[in-house]
RNA sequence: GCGGGCGUGGCGGAAUGGUAGACGCACCGGACUUAAAAUCCGUAGGGGCGCGAGCCCCGUGCCGGUUCAAGUCCGGCCGCCCGCACCA
């Protein structure tokens, strides 16, 4: 029998698939539906090992849910705003467009060859203007319901590049493309309000219990709810100034007040004190970088204010302005209780402020802060009114007296800021905004969307493309028909991602999305991706489900009701030395060739550092890429390997030898297949069996539980290793033949239908199918063929493995008992002593204690 | 610093508190072959005893605990990985 041609079988099933519009999904709400998502591709130009890895997984639920009846739902689009495009039209002169769809056809067939079961004719990319005008008129729709507004901001500003830059793209403080110190901003530009959902997102994170725990925490964790007290204190400049405090408990052990260096009394008072210029300047310099923040000493300067003390008008605090207090969070004010809170302590020692203790640890009698502020919880002491109530009876009476003074108000505060959507970028989606000298900001009219981007941009000049346009800006007021410009910015990219699962229910809708599309799929059921987007992009995309239920688009707040994350694709780096002043530089795997224990570059005595396994990027060279191998072994093959061994969560190495094994198995099943002699003919009942048969029918009911267990939980691994554990039980039952054999042969090619489908498909037809094994229901199991009769049972004695028992299944106790005492093996390990208890797990063990 | 996860053969990994190492990769031995490839069969955690069938001891990062029984549960360490981070 012929070997297995994957290339001829992929590309025949393919144009099968493809011609027979199998993967075609009708919105038929009569049907069950399962909604399976894998993060869309940035069209960059080729896929990669983690595409494979991510679209093969979808790819196994959607066969899988689907042979299982279910309508299924899996599409595939672009993610293709951003910036690489503009760096390729800066760069190559290439229109971004144009760049963007050539690479989108690249990707499309690159991803075809993977035989993926996607309903392309569901197909679009963001930069489609059929896309991004919905997108715009969500905006406004947003803007109406108050959850989108402009508002000047310090932003991230690049003096070389001349655009705002996003917190990410700013590395120690320098602009990642230019290398210029980044310098801040007060620019008005469009924010998301994401905080009206503040509570909403982070409660409902409850819900999500199909979500893996760490992405909840780190959302929980991003969202950053505290509770706490936001009062006031009067200053010796007559104005008042708020703070915010979680503990207020602590407010006689106050000993100073201070300030954001961003505060607008910071601010103000710099007009006035250049010494204070200086110091803030000071201040901005020091980087955002974790590491700058870890070493960043405290700085503090002396305003000459005073500030009262809320309880006692004569008790009077410095206030200072401090690097540490942030303007981003609560107030941009704080008081400072150095005994009881680590940064305070390292101001006030550092600038010899008082430091005085009033919590106690309960029972003790005194709190020792001379090397550590103490920060547990007590009793107060030193605090007047407050002395011996513990932290929270503390809390609650400051609140309650500064509120009754209407001086202060309980109140919630979080992390979680508005979303910065303004991005001063031509590869985007234009912001329908127009700016009128007489109006102000006009909404655009709805019949005038979409606001398209003009083809003829001009990426050599200096910041923003569509801002230099010499006719995109210019149009009239919509409100007074007045001379007026258009927003020239773009909005983040984030945004095109947060919605476009909505858009896929139906991506015809002449509406952003068909209402009874949405409400038929969404949520999506299954969504797979990196864990890189565990806060931004998932954030967003909940944020902007809520929002449009608000706006009347969607019914439910939850976009994805099951997430996957899964883990990333590594590789070893290989290096050589030169003289570089790194010492040695990376080379591709490909250059390299291994001669027993060492590694040296292909053809020459070269030797090659092999390094550790990392995840696989350009810049270490340590890439792999899918459509080479997929050519050697076939995408069967690489399928199988991205499903084998490595739990999908966890990171999984790449290697040849193991893509080679999956081949072996590749052509191992189509052997058992084809060689199969004399099979009975398709739909032959199996009759009573015995013996090797019995086994073999056994092995193949047990298959398709576990295998279906395993699926439903996305175990790949494990029903991989099901498949391997079948493959060997036809093998070593080579004797059994007629309807048994071909009941074992049709299960192991139905089982795995969803993850190697070219080759099931191949040997569903050479046995004897005239059908497609795509349009196959899942195979059912026996529920007694999925138990043996016999069972083996351990025997310990003292805990230790004496014996085993071959017994019958629910062998009754007594037996069992009597056969364990009986044993050779436990009679030795008795010694003659009897038995002081025997305990009988069923089907399990047995333990004898003496 | 805070939060989370992980630690099992040469490697990836399996194991509802119940025979640790399923399954795969690599390695080794054998068969087939003039030879190779492909394929098939077989051994394989470490150590020891026995001619042998087999038997014994040790073993899931370390120390302790709970239990008839612990990779699994509890307490305390050690190490690695990830996320967040001057958040008041």
């Amino acid at each position: 029998m012929a070997r297995y041609n994957a290339k001829e079988s992929e590309q025949r099933w393919q144009r099968e698939w493809d011609s027979r519009l199998t993967f075609v999904t009708a919105n038929d709400t009569s049907r069950p539906k399962c909604y399976v998502l894998e993060m869309f591709p940035y069209p960059s130009g080729r896929i990669h090992m983690g595409h494979v890895r991510n679209y093969t997984m979808g790819d196994v639920i959607a066969r899988f849910r689907r042979a299982q009846g279910f309508n299924v739902l899996h599409p595939m689009g672009w993610d293709a705003f951003g910036l690489p495009a503009e760096n390729a039209a800066r760069d190559g002169g290439i229109n971004p467009r144009t760049w963007t769809y050539a690479n989108i056809d690249a990707m499309r067939s690159e991803l075809k060859a993977l035989g993926l079961a996607i309903d392309w004719s569901r197909e679009f990319a963001t930069c489609d203007p059929s896309y991004y005008a919905h997108q715009q008129k969500l905006f406004l729709d947003f803007y109406k319901d108050d959850l989108v507004y402009r508002h000047e901001a310090d932003v991230n500003w690049d003096p070389v590049d001349m655009t705002v830059l996003a917190n990410e793209q700013v590395i120690d403080g320098k602009g990642w493309r230019s290398g210029a110190a980044v310098e801040r901003r007060k620019l008005s530009q469009w924010f998301f309000r994401i905080t009206r959902y503040s509570e909403d997102l982070l409660n409902a994170l409850d819900t999500l219990d199909k979500w893996p725990e760490k992405v909840r925490l780190m959302q929980k964790n991003w969202i950053g709810r505290s509770e706490g007290l936001r009062f006031s204190f009067d200053l010796s400049n007559l104005t008042s100034l708020d703070v915010f405090s979680t503990r207020p408990d602590t407010l006689f052990g106050a000993s100073f007040v201070a300030l954001s260096p961003d505060h607008p009394l910071t601010e103000e008072l710099a007009k006035t004190d250049e010494t204070l210029r200086d110091f803030i300047a000071e201040c901005r310099r020091t980087g955002t970088a974790e590491a700058e923040i870890e070493t960043a000493e405290k700085l503090g300067y002396d305003t000459g204010l005073t500030a009262a003390h809320p309880f006692d008008p004569n008790w009077k605090l410095p206030v200072m302005v401090a690097n540490f207090v942030l303007m981003g969070y609560g107030t941009g004010a704080i008081f400072g209780c150095p005994a009881h809170d680590q940064r305070d302590w390292d101001f006030a020692t550092k600038y010899k402020l008082p430091i005085l203790p009033v919590v106690v640890p309960e029972g003790e009698t005194s709190v020792d802060i001379s090397k550590e502020p103490y920060v547990g919880p007590g009793r107060i002491f030193n605090s007047r009114f407050l002395d011996g109530m513990d932290v929270g009876t503390a809390k609650n009476e400051v609140a309650s007296r500064l509120e009754k003074d209407g001086k202060g108000q309980r109140t919630v505060n979080y992390r979680l800021r508005d979303w910065l959507a303004s991005r001063q970028r031509a590869w985007g989606c234009p912001i329908p905004m127009v700016h009128c000298a007489t109006c102000g900001v006009v909404p655009a009219k709805e019949s005038d969307l979409p606001i398209k981007l003009p083809d003829d941009l001009d990426f050599s000049v200096k910041g923003n493309p569509l801002d230099a346009h010499p006719t995109f800006k210019h149009t009239t007021c919509p409100k007074c028909g007045a001379k007026a410009l258009r927003d020239t910015d773009t909005l983040d990219t984030f945004v095109d991602s947060s919605w476009y699962f909505a858009r896929f229910a139906d991506p015809f809708s002449a509406d952003p999305v068909n209402r009874d599309a949405v409400n038929y799929w969404l949520p999506v059921d299954q969504y797979i991706g990196g864990i890189e987007h565990a806060i931004l992009h998932l954030l967003y995309a909940r944020f902007f489900t809520r929002a449009m239920h608000a706006t009347g688009w969607a019914r439910v707040d939850e976009p994805f009701a099951s997430l996957f994350t899964q883990g990333m694709v590594c590789h070893e780096t290989y290096s050589v030395a030169d003289n570089s002043a790194q010492g040695s530089h990376f080379v591709l795997p490909d250059e390299i060739e291994k001669r027993g224990d060492s590694a040296y570059l292909k053809g020459t005595e070269t030797p090659v550092i092999v390094g550790a396994s990392e995840k696989m990027s350009k810049s270490k060279k340590n890439v792999v890429a899918p459509m080479g191998m997929i050519d050697v072994y076939g995408a069967d093959s690489i399928r199988w390997f991205m499903l084998s061994d490595s739990p999908p969560e966890r990171d999984t190495d790449w290697s040849e030898t193991g893509a080679e094994g999956c081949w072996r198995f590749v052509q191992r099943i189509w052997r058992l297949v084809t060689e199969a002699e004399d099979l009975p003919a398709p739909g032959t009942k199996v009759g009573e069996v015995s013996g090797a048969a019995l086994e073999l029918r056994q092995a193949a009911h047990k298959a398709i539980a576990a295998v279906t267990e395993d699926l439903a939980a996305l175990r790949f691994n494990r029903a991989v290793a099901q498949l391997y554990t079948l493959a060997n039980a036809i093998q070593q039952n080579a004797s059994v033949d007629g309807a048994v054999r071909r009941e074992a042969l049709e299960t192991i090619v139905l089982l795995a239908g969803p993850m190697m489908p070219h080759l099931a498909e191949s040997c569903w037809e050479a046995l004897g199918h005239t059908t497609l094994l795509v349009d196959t229901p899942w195979p059912s199991f026996i529920a007694a063929l999925t138990k043996s009769e016999t069972v083996t049972i351990a025997v310990q004695v003292n805990g230790k493995r004496r014996a085993e028992l071959t017994l019958a299944v629910n062998a009754p106790e007594a037996q069992v008992r009597a056969a364990a005492l009986a044993d050779d093996g436990v009679v030795r390990a008795l010694e003659g002593k009897a038995p002081k208890k025997v305990i009988v797990v069923p089907n399990r063990i047995v333990n004898v204690v003496v």
